[in-house]
DNA sequence: AGATCGGCCTGGACGC
DNA sequence: TGCGTCCAGGCCGATC
C-alpha cells in the first residue's frame, strides 16, 4: 500500500527514465476511470515530483507546461518498463509509449488513478487540492501542525489519514508514528507537547522508511521490480497480539475511521 | 461546513 | 475441492 516513502521511491526511479521523454502514445483500459489520460499523448514530460502520495508530471507542448499528468498508485499500482524482467499481464491498466521505452501502469485493484489536468488545477482532485504540507519539507512546523490538528474534532488517526494536517501518511505510517509518539489513535485533543512529539515521529518514521525504499507486503514494488525493505522494521502496524517493544503489553487491533489500527493500550493512552 | 459511512475493486485467507 | 464470506484500504461522493 503505497504511502509517502513508497511513492518517493517510485518517483526517484521513474524520474530518471521519464523526464525529457516525449509521450508518443497512450493506451488506457476503457473500464478504468482514467479515460482523459489520453490527453498526455504528444506531450513532453517536463519534470516529475512527488506531492504526498501523488506523482505530478508537468507536460510541455514544446514551449510551456500547460498540462499536468497526475498519478496516484492507489493500493496496488506500480509502474514497470517493458523488458526489465517485466512483461505485461492482465492487470496492466495503462501504457505509455515513450521515445525510447514503453511504460506500463499495473494495478490489480484499480484504486489507482491517472489523469491529465491543466497545470496546477486540482479542482477535480479534492484531496490533492486540499493537501497538507510535506512532512519532510521546511514548511512543516510543529506549531502549525498543532494548530491544524486543533481545527478538527476527529480522532487524530482519522486526521492523519485525511491528508490535511500533513501529506503522505497512510495507515501503516500513521500507526507507526502514533506508537512512537505514545499517542492513542482515538485521541481527539492533542496538546502542544504531544503535537510536537507526533511531528517528530512522523518525520522519523517516514525518513527511515525512505532509506529502506518503502514497505512491501505483497503488491508494492518499485519501478525496477524490487521490494522495499521496511516491512521487517514495523513495530505497530500488523503486529497485534505481539508484545509492545516498550512495555510488553500485547498490542491490540481496533477500528478507527474505518481502518484497521494497531496500538499499545498501555503506553498509548488517550 | 464538518463528520461519517458505504462503495469502489480484487485476490487471498479462512471456514465448512 | 469448492464454495461462500470476510478482509485489506485510499479516496470520493452521498448523506446526515
Amino acid at each position: 500500500m503505497p504511502e509517502l516513502p513508497e511513492v518517493e521511491s517510485v518517483a526517484r526511479q521513474l524520474r530518471r527514465r521519464l523526464v525529457g521523454r516525449r509521450i508518443r502514445e497512450v493506451w488506457a483500459d476503457p473500464q478504468s476511470r482514467f479515460v482523459d489520460v489520453h490527453a498526455a499523448a504528444g506531450a513532453q514530460v517536463a519534470g516529475l515530483r512527488r506531492r504526498g502520495k501523488y506523482l505530478l508530471a508537468p507536460l510541455s507542448d514544446g514551449r510551456q507546461a500547460t498540462n499536468e499528468l497526475v498519478m496516484h498508485l492507489g493500493m496496488t499500482g506500480a509502474f514497470r518498463f517493458r523488458g526489465d524482467g517485466w512483461a505485461p499481464d492482465d492487470y496492466v491498466r495503462a501504457t505509455f509509449v515513450l521515445d525510447d521505452a514503453v511504460l506500463d501502469f499495473r494495478d490489480v485493484r484499480r484504486f489507482g488513478r491517472l489523469t491529465v489536468v491543466r497545470a496546477g488545477d486540482y479542482a477535480g482532485i479534492p484531496t490533492l487540492d486540499d493537501l497538507g504540507p510535506e512532512p519532510l519539507g521546511a514548511h512543516f512546523r510543529p506549531e502549525d501542525f498543532h494548530r491544524a490538528l486543533r481545527r478538527s474534532r476527529m480522532p487524530v488517526k482519522a486526521q492523519l489519514l485525511s491528508q490535511r494536517p500533513v501529506a503522505g501518511v497512510g495507515n501503516i505510517y500513521a500507526d507507526e508514528a502514533l506508537w512512537q509518539a505514545r499517542i492513542n489513535p482515538r485521541a481527539r485533543r492533542i496538546g502542544r507537547e504531544r503535537a510536537a512529539r507526533l511531528w517528530e515521529t512522523i518525520r522519523e518514521v517516514l525518513a527511515a522508511a525512505i532509506e529502506r525504499e518503502g514497505t512491501t507486503f505483497r503488491d508494492y514494488q518499485m519501478v525496477n521490480g524490487r521490494s522495499g525493505r521496511n516491512a521487517g522494521f514495523l513495530v505497530a502496524y500488523g503486529q497485534q497480539g505481539r508484545p509492545c517493544p516498550r512495555c510488553g503489553t500485547a498490542l491490540r487491533k481496533i477500528t478507527v475511521a474505518g481502518r484497521g489500527t494497531t496500538y499499545c493500550p498501555s503506553c498509548q493512552r488517550v
